[in-house]
DNA sequence: CCAGATCGCTACTAAATTAGTAGCAATAGA
DNA sequence: TCTATTGCTACTAATTTAGTAGCGATCTGG
């Protein structure tokens, strides 16, 4: 197993986090939380937890292998973790959620001024 | 001029935004800072304007190419403009800044639980 | 006015990421 | 046992991003 997904690259402290040469944690977060699906599936989990399958069709067009590789990303960041029932935010993924949530009525202003 | 940057997507509510069917907001936004170096160029923007290259500069491996597809996407989402000394943040770039910037606090207390 | 430096930005190719589809092994229930 | 669903891998095609080169325009000093 794990023939092609090896050596998934979680950005860490210091590293140079595809291009951000300083490794400034920031600049980890955002290389983390910005790759395709990651908030997506913080904000899916923020009210529920979710299996796999449950994830995919909240998030449309995800294809499996993108999923599975953001949720070992998101596990090895601590922010995601496996539960009874699929998968849950930990609680670092809570508090981070916490600073995204706002987010979602701003967004709703946004939009209508575009 | 133009020849190859035509027709840039920038993410609309209502529209299947690269996946989420229901266009929901938040999605839509996800959408688009969650393109590789959007949010690096709100954070940087943040403090003073820049310049093209003192953008590029800043956000280190960043590409001419991505960089200015990335202004012009956040540009027409009403979160950046052209100032006298280059790229600034727009009101509503500054609000959706005051949003982000706990993130950086809390990502230095997250990287070192890694 | 003229050389040099710097600027914003385009063009192009290569590499990496993501989309999309198919399907298998494992578990759960009837 | 039969059927259904789940988590996940394998693979290819499409899209995005990296990386490098360089052009035309604008400044800057002499």
């Amino acid at each position: 197993m794990g023939k092609k997904t090896e050596g998934i690259k979680i950005p860490r402290p210091g590293d140079p986090v595809r291009g951000s040469k300083t490794g400034q944690p920031i600049m980890v977060l955002f290389d983390l939380i910005g790759r395709r699906w990651a908030m997506g599936i913080l904000w899916n989990l923020s009210d529920q937890d979710c299996t796999f399958r449950e994830l995919q069709t909240r998030c449309a067009s995800m294809s499996p292998t993108v999923l599975n590789t953001r949720l070992k990303e998101l596990r090895a960041a601590g922010l995601v973790e496996k539960s009874t029932d699929g998968y849950a935010l930990t609680d670092a993924g809570r508090v981070l959620y916490g600073h995204l949530e706002p987010l979602g009525d701003w967004a709703e202003g946004w939009v209508k001024s575009l």
